[in-house]
DNA sequence: GTGGATTTCAAACACTCGTTTGATATAATT
DNA sequence: AATTATATCAAACGAGTGTTTGAAATCCAC
């Protein structure tokens, strides 16, 4: 059928023009002017602009089995690289590579105020993404912690990578764009967040700390971790 | 001046309305109904709505001395409790506390999207609240550590309590209403982002290990610290 | 009170929005 | 080829937008 075509078209200009401007904002107008197609066929396919959204949302994010982050690793990695191949790969999803920005920017958006009509679709697509992360720092973290503490783990994994991404025009107003075009990488974001987790969980050097140095913990350490109330 | 009232009136206004709907689908006239104002007087007293928008993100984020997170604690505190209470202010403010929602909800906005117009109120807003942090971090950190990582360091701290305040929705799709009501509140979050950024720097005991162990680091590490290649 | 500036108001303006319409063009079916 | 279904189009509709207007209402010094 020669309407599939318009049709996807409509579908991926929609996509991003509400990435862009947001669902309000966005005019069905110049979504028909950048698929090149008459301002009625939204109606005509869709029927109006809130199902146009819903489906736009859908088929820019399927709940289906093609959300995997990075499936190439073998299973049988140590779930130090694990984590680290999870966080490369949440963070060049992030970053907008080969993923056009704007699905993305379309998440940002439901994230920040979710539309009622996509809560499904948002629940699937997160809750999979979710269960992938807490698969992997099962392995890691020791199995008498509760749910709560590793659910909590999880999220200042996935928000430091979000924030990264989310936040960048506010973070390249504070350490300016040089800064953050150099140290802001996908790759270095990796090793940072990476460090800084493992380092938290005692899988990896604390941060700030020369290989060199025979001791793995910092020189305070020995004070606060007396048995109690040493203040000083 | 009488004047001065409905000029803060619609000032108030219009903070809540742009940050519940955004610049583009907030409208005057719900503006003016909500500040019990003539539709004309958005007009009269800022000429017109973008301008409205600049006064009104100016008068909810002062960029003057106001904005000290927590200054009452003692300057001689420890470090680390210096970070503790940045933590568990930024997160108070994030959660909503004496301050209203929307004026956070605002700087999500802005955050999201700049606005040309807010650039500088946000600059000066944002590297003043950064500095405070770095301050605090520059005490923990070797004095060798490159600005850079610092740098991220800051903003890894920042953007878990930010991510927990704004993907807010989000997280309660993942695991619940209950346990984000129980467990992600402002102080038990403080602990946990607290927590996990000085096990990271080394200053508090790893994650998820219990303090009657007697080794405070992963049994895991001391196959990671060897010297190097050990792969198995 | 009187006069002049300031503030409020209802009404209207020009414009854009999402959506509808009815005619026309294209494709498929018989 | 005739007929039916499908797809496209320009034009218009009504509602809602930001903004303007000009006349009332209110204030305040004199």
């Amino acid at each position: 059928m020669s309407s599939d075509d318009a049709r996807g078209r409509i579908l991926n200009a929609a996509g991003e023009v509400f990435a862009e401007r947001g669902f309000r904002a966005a005019t069905v107008r110049e979504i028909c002017r950048r698929a090149d197609v008459n301002v009625a066929s939204v109606n005509y396919y869709f029927g109006d602009k809130e199902r146009l959204y819903v489906e736009a949302f859908k088929a820019a994010h399927p709940a289906g089995p093609e959300l995997n982050l990075a499936p190439d690793w073998p299973n049988d990695a140590r779930p130090e690289e694990q984590l680290r191949a999870f966080i490369h790969a949440l963070l060049t999803r992030l970053m907008s590579a080969e993923n056009p920005a704007w699905k993305m920017r379309l998440l940002q958006r439901e994230i920040l105020e979710p539309t009622p009509l996509c809560m499904e679709v948002m629940r699937a697509f997160f809750r999979a993404k979710f269960a992938q992360l807490m698969d992997i720092l099962d392995e890691i973290l020791p199995a008498d912690m509760p749910a709560e503490r590793r659910h909590q783990i999880g999220f200042s994994v996935i928000g430091q990578c979000v924030y990264f991404r989310a936040a960048s025009p506010v973070i390249r107003m504070v350490i300016g764009e040089e800064e953050q075009r150099e140290h802001h990488t996908v790759d270095l974001l990796t090793d940072h967040v990476c460090g800084l987790v493992l380092a938290a969980l005692g899988l990896a050097r604390p941060l700030g700390q020369p290989p060199s140095e025979g001791r793995s913990m910092h020189p305070r350490i020995v004070k606060s971790l007396e048995p109690e109330g040493a203040e000083k």
